[in-house]
DNA sequence: ATACATGCAAACAATTTGCATATTA
DNA sequence: TAATATGCAAATTGTTTGCATGTAT
């Protein structure tokens, strides 16, 4: 999902595309990566006219929840990235900078049969590291 | 890990093994799943003349440190369990009662390829959902 | 115009810290 | 006894809420 996207699926839900909304989502576009509250707080604070916290988490939430963001926990923190459904994949995440790398890998095909009187409901692969560049600095 | 082999390590690393921190074992080794600071804090509260928040989190984060227990978050909460790292597996983790089921499959033998210049540092794999018992309740 | 978004301030929850006291090895 | 653990109270951090005002549609 790229942030016009993003502001279509805003508007279509009926919510609105505000200047802040614009703003938080071009953080993210151009994050390519995971990223924290605090993160976005400080961005916003250093290109646009700051935003407050309540503002960050109320639309942390409205993004994660019609889809716009996933969520994941890195180094003890809470990150959010753009999401990417359009085909199912898992990532590689730098624990450094914080982003990704797609992972072709699916292990599910091979669990299924193993909890085949278990609901399975979701779940989560995530390799963690130190990207190529991270790794030299 | 069980409870006794857990005293061991904390003595051998130089840690008093004290009442609080037995019941707190012996709660994680009955559990046999993950569970909150809160939980642990009720049980406590219930079985035995209850301990203090501070308490409890200092020796979560002990047993972390020195790796009696493995955390997870889990419906948006953090959630330790009992650590058992003598064979590498993972997870199938009820999103209701916290229990979970080994995996036999571990996806990382097809990634590592994948990833040649990055370093791997760590992975997760976790499915979650519901386990028989709670599927049915 | 009106429904939704924002900021402010305050509430709330989760976690951590300093320090005095109690406990284990 | 000497080193470590605990409880208490208070501080800190992260997150959420009510309400008045501002703004996009």
């Amino acid at each position: 999902m790229n942030r016009d996207e993003a502001i279509d699926l805003l508007k279509q839900k009926g919510y609105k595309a505000t200047g802040k909304r614009k703003d938080i989502l071009w953080f993210f576009e151009e994050a390519d990566g995971y990223r924290t509250a605090k993160d976005l707080t400080r961005f916003m604070e250093n290109n646009y006219e700051g935003i407050s916290y309540d503002t960050i988490y109320r639309n942390l939430h409205l993004y994660h929840d019609v889809g716009i963001l996933e969520a994941t926990e890195l180094n003890g923190e809470k990150h959010f990235r753009m999401n990417c459904t359009k085909h199912h994949h898992h990532h590689f995440i730098c624990k450094d900078c914080g982003k990704t790398k797609e992972i072709a890998v699916c292990p599910m095909d091979d669990v299924i049969n193993a909890l085949s009187n278990y609901t399975i409901e979701d779940h989560k692969f995530e390799v963690y590291g130190l990207c190529p560049a991270c790794k030299t600095a």
